[in-house]
DNA sequence: CTGAAAGCGCTTACAG
DNA sequence: CTGAAAGCGCTTACAG
């Protein structure tokens, strides 16, 4: 930190006292023209900026919002999902004033720092998104009284509170398709099965496949991460074992749809609301139609 | 923030004073083990946080550091060099226990709020990479008294801080490589004009082609970004004004080390110095031997 | 090793 | 509209 003026001294130079220079910085209506005048010409004489920490200590408030993305960096760059995940955060919050403070632990001891971060106050609240099978922090954080959101259903029961698309619906509307288009040998490469978003699209795939009443067993689904590289190798895997496959359900698709629907839904001030769970549409490419093996 | 119970608390159930209580927290030496013992128990059962605000209000320090990268998202999560730089970066802070919060302005309006949320002392330094020419926020900050390290020679001259490779030599030698291969039509594909690294790295191609006694004009040379997509652009540009080009110095490929290199300098605290140029060396690919036009 | 006390820089009832 | 005063939750000389 460093040695600002005080507000002590802005209100000296001023010449009012410690209170209503402190008004015009919170923005009370009950300061007079003049004095709000010669504070703000004061405080640019003096280049004052509020200390965060003394604020912080009366109100309880920081004006900032973390967004935690436990992933290793290199996949989280990789991936087109979270560009705009954060530009979306971003904007949003930036229309509030808020700060957007992103938290990318690597490790389990970033994940250890990171909780006492969060629950030292450091955040009004917690955004976290691509959390995987039995990560701990966000029951831990709910269990201190923060408030956090889940982006994406957690894969088991949770209390905390989560924003999410239909992945199940998705998926078979998505297979739905495809079966209404002919096909019939119908593989599927699948989001990672500790995340609810893979769970809930498997299951919608099945759902599909199960009710045009085609046969599918686990040699059709193979495990991918929605990344680029561990979908080449589940391909390759498919076609090993099937080569005559006439259609493959990328979980990872539905992926682009589910940032504009997430950010959509952060919008429209959902901290009523436990679960949201907003509709999903299908988006026909040309990989779908027949003669396409993309 | 949250009800935390606070030190207070702590001390009364663990049967101390307050002083005490927080010398335990401080890891302070001057504690008895059973006055440690007692304080920690108790914090343990009212799961105790000490209160950032509180603590940084009388110490000065928050323990975390601030790494702005104020490139568009989309562009940024795009890049390579990135999540290397983030991961190095965090890790060198995470031995240190030092928080890393990444913030990403995406506006005019964005870096004047995150110019007053770093001001206001929520961090105890900021790092700055991917700086372009006339962004004002380093020396604003500097002015300030904030500590500030940039990550590349900014483009104007500046009395900050910064760690940077020799992007001038390592140009040179790129260059002089191709042309001790025979190459003689040698293009480049600048990184952006506006940053030192695109400056350097040109400034290194122009050297090396002059003192081989090559004529070369503003032709063989076309801006680009150091991104993919700007680099297509440009090859095409340069293959429409000279089909015969035998080379393309491309000015982005020199990135790869850099973020190695940059966060070598990171690790070897280097507080002391003003300016750090750390040597280049060359990588030779497979693309810059004969018959190679890649 | 310990505690009483001052103080970090703000905000906000409270009483004019 | 304004100011004196209390208080947010800590840390840290200071004096034992």
């Amino acid at each position: 930190m460093v040695s600002n003026p005080t507000l002590e001294e802005v209100a000296k130079l001023a010449g009012v006292s410690r209170a209503t220079a402190s008004r015009v910085f919170t923005a009370s209506p009950r300061v007079s023209r003049q004095a709000k005048r010669a504070v703000e010409r004061a405080a640019e004489k003096l280049r004052y900026v509020p200390n965060r920490a003394a604020r912080t200590l009366v109100t309880g408030r920081t004006d900032s919002i973390g967004l935690v993305i436990p992933e290793p960096t290199a996949f989280l760059f990789g991936d087109p999902f979270f560009p705009r995940l954060v530009r979306g955060i971003s904007e949003v919050l930036s229309r509030r004033l808020l700060q957007l403070v992103l938290l990318m632990p690597q490790s389990t001891a970033d994940e250890a720092r990171l909780e006492g971060y969060l629950s030292a106050g450091h955040v009004d609240g917690v955004l976290m998104v691509s959390l995987h099978g039995n990560d701990p922090l966000p029951e831990r954080l709910y269990g201190r009284g923060i408030r956090v959101v889940l982006g994406g259903r957690p894969s088991g029961s949770s209390p905390v509170a989560y924003v999410d698309v239909d992945n199940g619906g998705g998926a078979r509307l998505a297979v739905e398709h495809l079966i209404a288009g002919g096909r019939r040998r119908i593989a599927t490469i699948t989001g990672p099965l500790d995340m609810g978003a893979g769970i809930d699209r498997l299951e919608g795939y099945r759902d599909a496949i199960r009710a045009a009443g085609l046969t599918t067993d686990a040699s059709f689904q193979q495990a991918g991460d929605f990344g680029q590289g561990s979908g080449v190798v589940a391909m390759q895997a498919l076609l090993d074992r099937h080569p005559d496959l006439d259609a493959v359900f990328c979980a990872s698709d539905v992926g682009r749809e589910m940032a504009r629907l997430l950010l959509a839904s952060l919008d429209s001030e959902t901290s009523g609301g436990k679960r949201i769970i907003l509709a999903t549409e299908l988006v026909v490419r040309a990989s779908s139609a027949k003669g396409g093996r993309e």
